[in-house]
RNA sequence: GGGCAGUUACCAGAGUGGCCAAAUGGGGUUGACUGUAACUCAACUGGCGUACGCCUUCGGUGGUUCGAAUCCAUCACUGCCCA
């Protein structure tokens, strides 16, 4: 993997580059949508890549894991390969499952103990096998096993979570070096910055993190229960401190505001379930704010969709149309919401890269900030 | 014409003397959702009030009773059975 960093914006930390992989590039700042379990929930892959525009999704180690299970997959020759996406994969480690199931898992020093969810079974993420699931997954970008701390977490407890993941950092670039990809392209390994909402447990993680020197960098535990100031606070100690000829990725977050807050504050890279999982739960993203399709008052609304949407959706049906979709749980109302909101969130950074080539990006987003947070 | 069963809120349907503005579903309204255990979850859903509360409801009318959705009489309507 490469990053070129081809522009930044003269009066904020925002930039825009290249990600290279062998399954293609990536244009940054970058939204990814979110393929847990190697399906972009009620999106085909076609429409993803036509309609969207989607340039690398997601997958998640603990999901494929569990199922179909990597035997599977290594059948398959790969993830890529079993879903039909050619365009990049990045993987999560299953370091969220370790925050969010956190009723059915046991941490200790060798790794996390996990029952599953599916069956109760019993299970053990280490490290190293974590690193050898996604070689076998065969995700462009993998990401270390870490703990995501919660945002509430005191001082304490943060200090030793962000020191384990440490040192299960150590060993998981350890198991990445001396191993290999399974299908013949490239694989790059992203460590984790966490440290809570503690300035200096940040800077000491970013620190850590950006001696270990990889092809890029993620920051973790943010958007996890802690207020959005804190997380725009620590996202600029982080940034100061990572390396910024390598890809930043904000894990997990966030709404559009935070998504253009962040990218102001330096970061590349942004995925989160918020477009699909809200989206079919009927809610939309745009640029003129977020509605909820199943209100009452678009009972009778013949408008577009979304007149200033770029997907074929947001023309193709009206408002009270996906209503009534809504609100008779018809599948297709979760397609239509999905492929909107995703094509949004994608045209939000596509946006965002203009305008920091433009050089405009500060003024640009103070404009639209406000307009994204209003309820229509 | 005779017999039996029934009529409860938007719908279905519990409740058969006070703990009933009335269980439970569905439907409806409004929220929530941030590295997806999520087509999920929560609140509200007779009227007025933030709330304590007050008012009007269980087919109609009239009774019994301190008190009735619940008991009695009668009328209306619905379903089934016999003619």
């Amino acid at each position: 993997m490469q990053f070129q960093l081809q522009h930044t914006d003269p009066k904020s930390n925002a930039r825009a580059g290249q990600i290279t992989t062998d399954h293609g590039e990536i244009l940054t700042p970058i939204f990814m949508p979110v393929g847990t379990l190697g399906s972009v929930k009620a999106v085909h892959q076609h429409e993803l890549r036509d309609d969207i525009k989607a340039q690398i999704i997601l997958g998640n180690t603990y999901h494929l894991y569990l199922r179909p299970g990597i035997q599977i997959i290594e059948e398959a020759g790969g993830l890529h390969k079993f879903n039909g996406w050619g365009r990049p994969i990045l993987t999560d480690s299953g370091g969220f499952q370790v925050f969010s199931l956190s009723g059915q898992r046991k941490l200790k020093e060798e790794g996390a103990h996990f029952r599953s969810h599916v069956d109760g079974s019993k299970h053990l993420f280490t490290p190293e096998n974590v690193v050898d699931i996604q070689r076998s997954i065969g995700a462009d970008i993998m990401m270390a096993f870490d703990e995501c701390t919660p945002g509430t977490a005191d001082y304490q407890y943060a200090k030793q979570s962000m020191e384990l993941t440490h040192r299960w950092l150590e060993r998981g670039i350890a198991r990445f070096r001396e191993t290999e990809p399974k299908y013949g392209y490239s694989q790059t390994f992203f460590p984790i910055v966490q440290g809570c909402t503690y300035p200096d447990l940040r800077r000491q993680s970013a620190e850590f993190i950006s001696s270990q020197n990889a092809e890029g960098n993620a920051i973790g535990g943010l958007a996890v229960g802690e207020p959005a100031e804190k997380m725009y606070e620590m996202i600029e100690v982080v940034n100061e401190i990572l390396p910024k000829d390598k890809p930043r990725y904000l894990m997990g977050v966030g709404t559009p505001q935070n998504i253009l807050e962040a990218i102001e504050r330096g970061v590349d890279m942004f995925d989160c379930v918020m477009p699909t999982r809200n989206g079919r739960n009927g809610m939309l993203f745009t640029w003129n704010g977020t509605l909820n399709m199943r209100n009452e008052k678009w009972k009778n609304d013949f408008s577009p969709i979304d007149e200033a949407g770029t997907s074929i959706v947001d023309t193709a049906y009206t408002k009270a149309y996906l209503r009534h979709l809504c609100v008779t749980d018809e599948f297709l109302a979760l397609q239509i919401a999905s492929i909107h909101n995703l094509a949004f969130y994608l045209d939000l950074v596509t946006q965002a890269r203009q305008h920091i080539i433009a050089g405009d990006f500060s003024s640009w987003k103070q404009s639209v900030i406000e307009q994204l947070g209003k309820r229509i």
